[in-house]
DNA sequence: TTTT
DNA sequence: TTTT
């Protein structure tokens, strides 16, 4: 019925990006953002977030962020399960981003583009069924560290503990 | 650095409370918050989202919310992990609510008091070191189903999946 | 670069839908959001914030809601200015509705559909350029008051202030 | 009920700092959020969005947020009215701010301190009844322009159109 | 399994 | 009355 979240962080590690069979692009990072207080021992500590973000979005993730990266999240939580290889059920908390804000002034790490670019936000391309965009074996042109993405029939989020990714798990 | 997440749902179950060894009051519950969308198949889904709440609110939460009762739960996301009973390290990712609203209307299913009060705003009494407030050893005066509540050091959170709770788990 | 802001409360007033020249649906309206605390006189007092939403979701609102009612909004601020009717210019500060969840219970005032749909979410409807929606000159089919709809070209928002609303409005 | 903020964006100016009769500090300032999305003539617009924050924060925002600062803001919506000075009543909509993150890197402008630090967030520090804080008539210790601060007796707020500002006007 |  |  209502479900918000907004992040501010730093992603702990490159974003990892990944295809459906049918093409579809996602991709899985994760937040640590730090805490206001302290514990008992006097220590700051984090939160890391897993995060989620589909389509056109995913590959402006791929392509601008990168360990270390400040990074805004305004999305939902989102909850899922899978059947683990132990064979018993996973149960999953992530954030569904629905848009990702580079908080990276624009000359910090020289391998970023503009300034602030808000990655989900043109509603006509986040929109599944919207306009002409055909995401299907679409390969971004820009490419950080020139790696061949993986396709999810290839195993995908094999290292992320998740078996299988499909068309089913769309957000919309 | 930034961390906020707003949700309204229903309790699956009614909410779970128990103490630490120090007397601190806990309760935990989940929240389904239906998507507003449908998956391929047409069918509407809901997440299930697991919340925790600390001192006078986690009081409140256990007497005046049941399953099925409409909440509000303004808060942050909080991970951590602890150690299996299989021995392997289990990573939890779960809402700390900093306040919870109660969204049922008043007359709905008589064992409630007054309407829409809210269960964490009271600034000093939400505060662990502010004025007189000692929760330590505190029972409910108030209490829905009048059962004898767990304290840790009796085996809390036993079904919930994790062995020890302490004062440790103090968000602040 | 982020704004995002939830809200949930009652509606002060029947809310109020108008119609741009080309015939886009605007509704606005007023929540009364009551404060968790007191003033120094004891007193809860309550924030009273103007929303504004557009397109189908205006024309669900109109029909579904009402004075009285309980509602969540999600949404962003806005900010615009008009020439005020002596000369000089009003500073407008309000929320722009991007979903509207309606928190009322099914049977509570008799004339109101199905409980707790969202007006806002379905995304291909919202798209302003998504499908085969065609907003322009629409009448809504179910009116709670059957009045007759002000189109903008006739005065709209005549009583709220403002004099005039154009297709320039528009969020997105 | 529910009422919740969450903005990123830069001052459009330096922070306006002043003291209430009994010497509580305030802090004012002006968000400019770039919108996602640009108007039919293809421009980027911004909302600005007022924001004010209390007691010891309100130091910290004056003293380490300048003109241009890049500043996230985490709060609640809050209107109010006063009389203007052409005897009608003038209503505000404003952000109360409940903590404030400051998102520059730290190397960026030169006299900024640590890097990150959240303004708000110890919450003994927040609470106004807590610990033994007493902001009467306190002067910052760290003074980013050197001027003397005006008390509000000596006409606060003066320019920004509120003729007087009272401790009744504290938040909680 | 974690970022500055 | 607006920021990069």
């Amino acid at each position: 019925m209502m479900n918000r979240v907004v992040l501010v962080g730093r992603l702990t590690k490159d974003p990892d990006l990944r295809y459906t069979p049918s093409g579809v692009a996602v991709a899985s990072f994760t937040l640590a953002v730090n805490r206001t207080f302290t514990n008992q021992q006097g220590e700051r500590e984090a939160d890391f977030i897993n995060c989620v973000i589909w389509r056109k979005p995913a590959e402006n993730v791929a392509n601008f962020l990168k360990k270390g990266s400040l990074a805004g999240v305004d999305g939902r939580i989102q909850t899922r399960s899978y059947d683990g290889q132990d064979g018993k059920r996973v149960y999953v908390t992530e954030v569904l981003a629905e848009s990702v804000q580079f908080l990276e002034p624009r000359n910090s790490s020289g391998n970023n583009r503009s300034d602030n670019m808000n990655y989900g936000a043109p509603r006509e391309q986040d929109n599944p069924f919207g306009g002409s965009n055909n995401y299907q074996n679409q390969r971004p042109q820009t490419n950080r560290n020139n790696q061949d993405y993986t396709r999810v029939d290839e195993d995908p989020f094999a290292n992320s503990g998740q078996i299988d990714i499909s068309d089913d798990d769309l957000p919309f």
